[in-house]
DNA sequence: CTGTTAGCGCATTCAC
DNA sequence: GTGAATGCGCTAACAG
């Protein structure tokens, strides 16, 4: 463990003052070739980091950031995003930081125009994204560049855009997992089901596609394509995807199993539940309070999470760390781990 | 978000100095019972909590934080705590923190002897212990609570004993799911084998016992005993590991799946690979560097981990909350969730 | 017992 | 361009 070396120790090093050390670092000010070569060479020796809580102390500025993502409500996977957010925010609590949340709806694009254009009229310091409307958000992120706002997303990343970091895990793994625990839970000479539900205009489907990918590989590689019946559901109101699905399942009384691309899980599990059609396997995503639920009572086989608090969490800290030590642009993709859940291993998930 | 408030405001309110309010928040010095009562109410009303940067930056004195945990070599379970330990410590790079490592021998009793005599000559601000011999590490707790030197568990907690806080997870469950994953696995017509390490004295038996039942507990409750197979192996030298594990096989040809309740998972894997018993399941416990070999080339079909990393991070973080906040001792037993990793999703887990 | 003062490491401001 | 002075919130040490 090497001592902490201080600004001042530099500045001495370097024959040069603690102020000129401090432009230095924070690519500030105007400083002589001589004093930066100076200054410069000290640091690569002695590998200085400085304390970012004192730096923000004294900074004595809030820093913005704005939080753009779906409304949610309690239990709910954006909910879980929200959450692990501000939990950073108390961990970071001698940090002024001035959270800005501009929610929008996840299933009206207009709702999430309407947003982006509040957002982008103000001066955030960086903002965090949650999208669902991919070329909204394309639109967005070019504003954001034009103005060097960096920004970052959580959950999934749009292409054509320049985020500093990423939070995402791999839908494809996902998908695959998904299959080859489906696989196993259900008897070999039955068929699995896997649903896809109708959205408009989206990209909510991005994340989706891709597990669907994965999906299809497993069953590919293992020559069991043709256990696998495709079906689509409407996503609009709940009593329509109940009698499509009830209609599915009797016109396929063979589907033992069942796949959901989504965290709408618990909708399915409910709708065989009360129609006691109790030896059908689903597994789905999120550990929202619904398919938690369904987990505890047995009705959802296994869930699949994607870590939403921590990816909250560290969009928030790592937002903190580019601001304060204004960091070169080296955008980083996080894969974060999945979660498989189980009725047994769930009482374990009530602390995060 | 209410603003934050400072010490000296509070001193304002109360009427009193900021020294006062300073002594009666740490419970260090004198304080009249006048002085005490009007900032207590105020303190109550307005939620105050103080910036811990700042309050250790003030102190000037180092936080000696004494770390006794087994030797492991890189990639091994306990080096992967030791590793959470270090992260954290970089975490709180600015707080004056001493790490002091006692490594000892977790297969030598009296290595474990020595090394809390040596311990227990100290003067530590707190402890950090993760514990394998039982006896050795109560007659140690004992020494630390007359000198109320607190101390916390990591992997494992020994009865009666008052540790302020443990991180550990819950064996129970993963020895359940560790037999509904080989049940599941395995095909059922086929046994299950389950092995013990023959082991001298020592406590790394207690998370393997709590697991043995676990299991046990799903194999009844699924009336699923007769297929299960108990063998035990010498935990001593690996070449015999290796020719007992074979002879067993041998003597067992129905056996298809194996459970080891303990990191040695690779040990066998290997041993089945190298005479290609290739349709032998094996799930184990513990993302050791062997382990994850194994899992990638298929020998190894699933593992349970107990997240060593996350256990040695949160020990350093709730110790320096303890130290530097001086709370009042509420024992807490923190249950870490269990990763559940297959070939596929252990990727993911490169980073931590 | 209590108020005051100096100092921790850093960012800012203002003279030079 | 640069150095010195000042303040941020907190604690320790000292003088009363």
């Amino acid at each position: 463990m090497a001592k902490q070396v201080k600004i001042k120790e530099i500045a001495q090093m370097a024959g040069v003052s603690a102020g000129t050390v401090d432009r230095i670092l924070h690519n500030r000010g105007k400083v002589s070739d001589k004093s930066r070569e100076a200054v410069e060479k000290v640091l690569a020796d002695v590998g200085y980091k400085y304390n970012i809580h004192l730096s923000a102390m004294s900074f004595r500025k809030e820093i913005n950031i704005y939080i753009c993502i779906p409304v949610a409500s309690a239990g709910e996977y954006w909910d879980s995003v929200k959450n692990g957010i501000m939990h950073a925010l108390e961990e970071y609590y001698d940090i002024d930081i001035k959270p800005h949340y501009y929610f929008y709806d996840q299933y009206d694009a207009y709702s999430c125009q309407n947003t982006y254009k509040k957002l982008a009229s103000g001066k955030p310091d960086a903002v965090i994204i949650g999208s669902t409307f991919t070329e909204e958000t394309k639109q967005l992120c070019e504003h954001l560049d034009n103005n060097s706002i960096p920004y970052i997303f959580v959950d999934s990343i749009v292409e054509d855009t320049n985020p500093y970091e990423t939070y995402t895990t791999d839908q494809y793994i996902c998908g695959y997992l998904l299959a080859k625990l489906l696989d196993a839970a259900t008897p070999a000479d039955k068929s699995i089901a896997i649903f896809r539900f109708q959205r408009i205009g989206n990209q909510g489907a991005i994340n989706s596609q891709e597990r669907k990918r994965g999906f299809d590989a497993y069953m590919n590689e293992t020559g069991k394509s043709d256990r696998v019946i495709e079906a689509t559901l409407p996503a609009s109101d709940i009593q329509q995807t109940e009698s499509t699905l009830l209609e599915f399942l009797k016109n396929n009384p063979d589907v033992k199993g069942m796949a959901v691309l989504n965290s709408r899980g618990s909708i399915l599990a409910n709708t065989i539940y009360a129609h006691k059609l109790h030896d059908i396997k689903v597994i789905s995503f999120d550990l929202t309070n619904n398919n938690r639920r369904c987990l505890e009572n047995g009705t959802i086989t296994t869930l699949l999470c994607q870590k939403p608090e921590l990816q909250g969490f560290n969009a928030i800290k790592s937002t903190i760390n580019r601001i304060l030590y204004n960091m070169p642009v080296k955008q980083v993709h996080h894969l974060m781990p999945i979660d498989i859940i189980f009725k047994e291993n769930l009482p374990l998930y009530k602390e995060v």
